[in-house]
DNA sequence: AACGCGTGGAG
DNA sequence: TCTCCAAGCGT
């Protein structure tokens, strides 16, 4: 049976809906999970292009457990929230071990595998299949809230439950697949954050917020506190050769298992360790960058520290793995050979793209401090003249 | 249960 | 500029 509301939702997607996006085409459970953890609360319009470099390189399930886990984290580069491809890398591995070659169908199932929780598990099943399983994203949630006038306190298990009774009870019996796209369609194209187009919704007629005004007010809001502000200083060791040292970052915490140049926490610490490093104590500081995370806002002080500019110290003193370059890597495209991996960390030389599928695993703001660097070098051919202060 | 986890777009 | 937050999950 189709629910009065399914059926509006129903026949406004099939005319209005979208119905072209990347994952939609060729529904198998690995396409449609692979989205479904990359939209993980990133943007459709950010995730397209990740969709599909990522299906290009590991267009199966098994091609994505096959795969060295430093290459997932490549190809996931600047997505953010990175656990998401470890859990994915992982998720993949345990299910091919188990001797199947698709994803289980059944939601316990699912839902037992890394970066798979009750909504994404859900919509797997639900997309690719038709199973009937309610989904409760973002979209899922706005809509609901507003069209039943759910208006408790969203951090709350009573009001989670609330919100989740909802989405099973709206879920119809046949056409689960095409209505669990729907209700995520009109979330993202009609039901809106802000300024929801009430005047073009198949549900307004008995939408609770819209008939009380209060579409503004709904879903309800969580509480935000200030975010503290954070500060780090950052070492750009580049060597003769324009190649800057990057570390591996430990697996868990900020950026985990990316690479970015060694971090410290103050200047007096950037400077002993190079002591300790034999480096020259010379660096010096570029512009600030600021950075906005969930929870906390980073302000990232680079300090350049030129290799054979300084007090003429010659790079073999430097305590560091040597500088591995290739021969003749100049002049051409961004190669898999110009990075040239050590034990905890790599010589790479930045350029525009540094933040591709073909460098290491960059985390944003470095691939654009990175960026900015390389185009400060390709514009000023006499390095002795020194990078822009800040 | 509350917090940690990225990034970029919209207003 | 600044704030809010987008197809959540793990701990």
């Amino acid at each position: 049976m189709l629910t009065d509301f399914a059926e509006r939702l129903l026949r406004w997607a099939a005319r209005h809906g979208r119905h072209d996006l990347p994952w939609q085409q060729e529904r198998s459970a690995y396409r449609v999970w692979v989205s479904e953890v990359m939209l993980q609360q990133t943007q459709v319009a950010t995730v397209i292009p990740y969709f599909e470099r990522f299906m290009r390189r590991f267009p199966t399930l098994a091609a994505l457990a096959a795969a060295h886990d430093s290459e997932v984290l490549t190809h996931w580069a600047g997505l953010g929230y990175y656990a998401r491809a470890r859990n994915l890398h992982r998720a993949a591995r345990e299910v091919v071990a188990t001797g199947a070659c698709e994803l289980p169908r059944d939601r316990a199932a699912l839902e037992a595998l890394p970066g798979l929780g009750r909504s994404t598990a859900a919509a797997v099943l639900a997309l690719s299949h038709g199973d009937r399983h309610p989904i409760l994203d973002g979209n899922v949630k706005r809509v609901l809230a507003r069209h039943l006038g759910i208006d408790g306190d969203p951090t709350t298990e009573a009001t989670r439950a609330r919100l989740w009774a909802a989405a099973e009870a709206a879920t119809p019996e046949r056409e689960v697949a095409a209505y669990t796209q729907a209700i995520m369609d009109l979330g993202a194209m009609v039901c809106t954050r802000a300024r929801p187009a009430c005047t073009t919704c198949p549900v307004a007629g008995d939408c609770n917020a819209h008939l009380t005004g209060r579409t503004a007010e709904l879903p309800t809001r969580r509480a935000r506190r200030a975010q503290p502000w954070r500060e780090s200083w950052a070492l750009l060791i580049e060597d003769t050769a324009g190649a800057v040292w990057l570390e591996r970052r430990p697996p868990t915490g900020i950026w985990g298992g990316l690479y970015a140049p060694p971090e410290f926490t103050s200047v007096a610490a950037l400077e002993h360790w190079c002591r300790q490093s034999a480096l020259p104590g010379s660096s010096t500081a570029l512009a600030t960058i600021e950075h906005t995370f969930t929870h906390f806002r980073l302000r990232l002080h680079p300090r350049l520290l030129a290799l054979g500019e300084a007090s003429g110290s010659p790079p073999a003193a430097v305590a560091l793995p040597p500088s591995t370059r290739p021969a003749d890597a100049a002049g051409g495209s961004a190669s898999p050979a110009e990075v040239m991996e050590s034990a905890s960390g790599l010589w790479h030389h930045p350029q525009a793209g540094g933040n591709g599928v073909n460098g290491p695993g960059l985390p944003a703001p470095i691939a654009r401090l990175l960026d900015a660097l390389a185009q400060y070098r390709a514009t000023e051919p006499t390095p002795t003249d020194g990078p822009p202060e800040e």
